[in-house]
DNA sequence: TCAATCCGTATC
DNA sequence: ATACGGATTGAC
């Protein structure tokens, strides 16, 4: 029922008018009086006997006969929604499209059943025999998946990676030789990752392997992710891939129709339009095609015979839903492969907490480069200087680009060849680090990141709401904090004036540039928006790094090496001349990771430390936002699991507050459904605030 | 004694 | 939300 009141997420029963009979089935959209008005539904499962004691009212009316939503899909969005302490409704929205009337009658296929042919049952709909129907029923039990979902994964040993027995749903692939040419092509694209071979093997046998990828220097990787799906669906099965944004999805989309040909795949994104989102969206459900890819929503796309779901640069933030109740496309996609049984391929140059915890446990296993095949395609890259004055004052930096950075551009222009220039983008949150060895500062009770409270010059806790009055660091013992603001952006102008008679060009939020050709020029790019150069790049400077790693972010580091190595990657290999110039200290982390092309090695160091700390994704917290008496409501009425710990609260936007709970990860479950339960209870007795509830929301800070 | 109004509760 | 029922109140 699409009504927002969290205390009517339920299903409700209907009797389905004899007309309908035929065409009011499972999946569709309808319309029911409800509570004396006209609402949205969905049909979520048609039954012989209704257990509602009062007196059924029968569907208004059948909105359209078409099935959006299929039992795959129904049972993931429940899933999604339990999840994420969030409404069914809430999620349908964010998994269906609209619809469109015109798209769905003329989507260029004959309609195979003609709408007149009800008449002869229509005569008299009053007495004939009704059905009665949960439009909205429970669903159905999730089919139980050896290993339990990806948040049970922790308790699985080693052996849980064991992959699901093959789906027998899988349809025989076609012609062998096919298979084998499509096959072949691709195990060369995969044979610098020694288990890569293997990997598309499974895929091509129709199992399941999991994979945590770790894309090597230079991928090519909208190919090998086209590869993946070529082979998956050369076998038979369907693929869904996820990608950040507009342009990757036009790089994966150009990928796909070189390795299937046109035609054979469907690309999805918001971006494109109601008209288009819906055809792309009806494709996959008539199973017109066997891969749909797009941009975060089109992790609940329907594909016929599920095998393989990817996600590209799970790091990335645009992955998480910005709407109610915040899901993640990547934990979509791995509890969509854990509800099918589907193969899973998570990829990035650089590999998230979350996608560690996935190898750590078992549940997926590592993909990665091989260190010679690593060597070979990586290239040089050098730490300059460790003095945050120099990274943080534009006019320094530029006189120091000589010394290093400013000889590696000159090179590599001379020789020929396009320089990237990466500048984060300006509006960071002020945030503390130790005056003294410059770690980001921690609250001693509950390791939340400190801030710089405007009045007092007393520095209290993001998440508690301690001041933190004596601060020591943990580090090196100071007492000492600084406020780390960003500085003013580097612009282009400047970097023009160092390398006179270069042509300079840019590209960020406003423009992005897809390619740039093989020649001497300076691309000035914030994170994110890195052209590709044919040939790569041949020096990479990646400056004002200290805004990125001292951000008050619980990912900064994560994500500030996550955008040096997208951008790394992009560079000629070590033995073509390629050279990476990063303006930090060599010793910091995640330098180190970039320095060494490790970025396993990062995630687990981060992955650890997330555990010791009790961050996500080692525990689960919930974050609820709303009034001060609004959110001790919520907490009053919930009935939360015995070990959750309680942080805050601490002020929010307009005379809001925000609590949030930490359990471990074995009472998510109880956490999620204790959390909606009491938000049911709350708006059934019409509280006047409401709470908003984010379970692992991505702004720890 | 009846109608107008308030509050609490269910909404198939 | 909004529509209904049962209780409550006020006026005849």
């Amino acid at each position: 029922m699409d009504v927002p009141l969290p205390h009517l997420d339920r299903a409700f029963d209907y009797l389905v008018p004899a007309e309908l009979a035929g065409t009011a089935l499972p999946g569709t959209r309808v319309r029911v009086r409800f509570a004396g008005q006209l609402v949205d539904g969905w049909l979520l499962e048609r039954v012989a006997e209704s257990t509602h004691e009062g007196k059924l009212g029968f569907l208004d009316k059948l909105v359209s006969p078409e099935r959006v939503l299929s039992d795959e899909v129904s049972q993931l969005v429940k899933a999604v929604a339990d999840r994420y302490a969030g409404s069914l409704a809430d999620v349908l929205r964010l998994a269906v499209p609209a619809r469109h009337a015109r798209v769905e009658q003329n989507p260029g296929t004959p309609p195979t059943v003609r709408a007149d042919s009800a008449t002869a049952e229509a005569e008299h709909p009053a007495s004939a025999p009704v059905e009665p129907v949960p439009a909205v029923g429970e669903p159905a039990v999730a089919r139980p998946v050896p290993g339990g979902p990806p948040d049970a994964a922790p308790a699985a040993s080693g052996s849980a990676a064991a992959e699901p027995a093959a789906d027998e749903r899988a349809i025989p692939g076609p012609a062998a030789e096919t298979l084998s040419a499509a096959g072949r092509a691709a195990q060369d694209g995969w044979s610098p990752y020694p288990h890569g071979p293997g990997f598309l093997q499974a895929l091509g046998e129709g199992r399941a392997p999991r994979a945590v990828w770790s894309a090597i220097p230079g991928e090519d990787w909208p190919r090998r992710i086209a590869e993946a799906a070529a082979v998956t669906v050369a076998a038979g099965r369907g693929v869904v891939a996820v990608v950040p944004d507009a342009r990757d999805l036009d790089r994966l989309d150009a990928a796909l129709t070189g390795t299937l040909g046109p035609g054979r795949h469907a690309t999805l994104a918001a971006s494109l339009g109601p008209a288009k989102r819906y055809r792309a969206f009806l494709s996959g459900l008539r199973g017109h095609v066997p891969v749909v890819i797009g941009t975060r929503a089109a992790a609940f796309a329907p594909v016929h015979h599920l095998g393989l779901v990817v996600i590209w640069d799970d790091g990335d933030d645009s992955h998480a839903e910005p709407r109610a109740p915040y899901p993640h496309a990547r934990e979509v996609l791995l509890t969509r492969a854990q509800l099918t049984g589907a193969a899973v391929l998570a990829g990035g140059f650089t590999r998230t907490a979350e996608a560690q915890q996935l190898v750590e446990t078992g549940w997926a296993h590592e993909l990665t480069g091989s260190r010679d095949a690593i060597r070979a395609r990586a290239p040089h890259v050098a730490p300059i200087g460790d003095d945050p004055q120099l990274a943080r004052d534009p006019a320094a930096a530029t006189a120091r680009l000589p010394s290093l950075a400013w000889q590696a551009a000159r090179e590599a222009l001379r020789a020929g060849a396009p320089v990237l220039v990466q500048v984060p983008r300006r509006g960071y949150l002020p945030s503390v680090a130790c005056g003294t060895c410059r770690e980001p500062a921690r609250c001693a009770h509950c390791q939340g990141p400190l801030e710089l409270r405007s009045s007092q010059g007393v520095p209290g806790c993001r998440w508690c709401g301690r001041v933190a009055a004596g601060w020591t660091c943990p580090e090196c013992g100071g007492h000492r904090l600084r406020a780390s603001i960003v500085g003013a952006r580097r612009t282009a102008e400047e970097l023009g004036r160092a390398f006179p008679g270069v042509p300079v060009r840019t590209s960020g939020r406003d423009e992005v540039l897809l390619r740039v050709p093989a020649e001497p020029a300076v691309v000035v790019c914030t994170p994110g928006a890195e052209p590709v150069a044919d040939g790569g790049y041949g020096a990479v400077l990646l400056l004002d790094t200290w805004a990125l790693l001292t951000r008050a972010d619980l990912r900064a580091a994560e994500e500030a090496l996550r955008r040096w190595l997208t951008a790394a990657a992009l560079a000629r290999p070590q033995r073509a001349g390629g050279r990476v110039v990063v303006v930090a200290d060599g010793g910091i982390p995640a330098v180190q990771a970039l320095l060494r092309w490790d970025p396993a090695w990062y995630a687990a160091r981060e992955l650890a430390e997330r555990r010791e700390l009790g961050f996500p994704p080692a525990s689960r917290m919930a974050s609820l936002t709303g009034q001060p008496d609004a959110v001790a409501d919520l907490l009053d009425t919930a009935r939360l699991p015995d070990d959750a710990e309680l942080l805050g609260p601490v002020p929010a936007d307009d005379d809001q507050e925000r609590m949030l709970v930490r359990v471990r990860r074995g009472a998510a479950g109880a956490l999620a459904k204790a959390l909606h339960e009491a938000a049911g209870v709350r708006s059934a007795r019409k509280a006047p605030h409401p709470v908003r509830i984010q379970i692992d929301p991505h702004d720890l800070f």
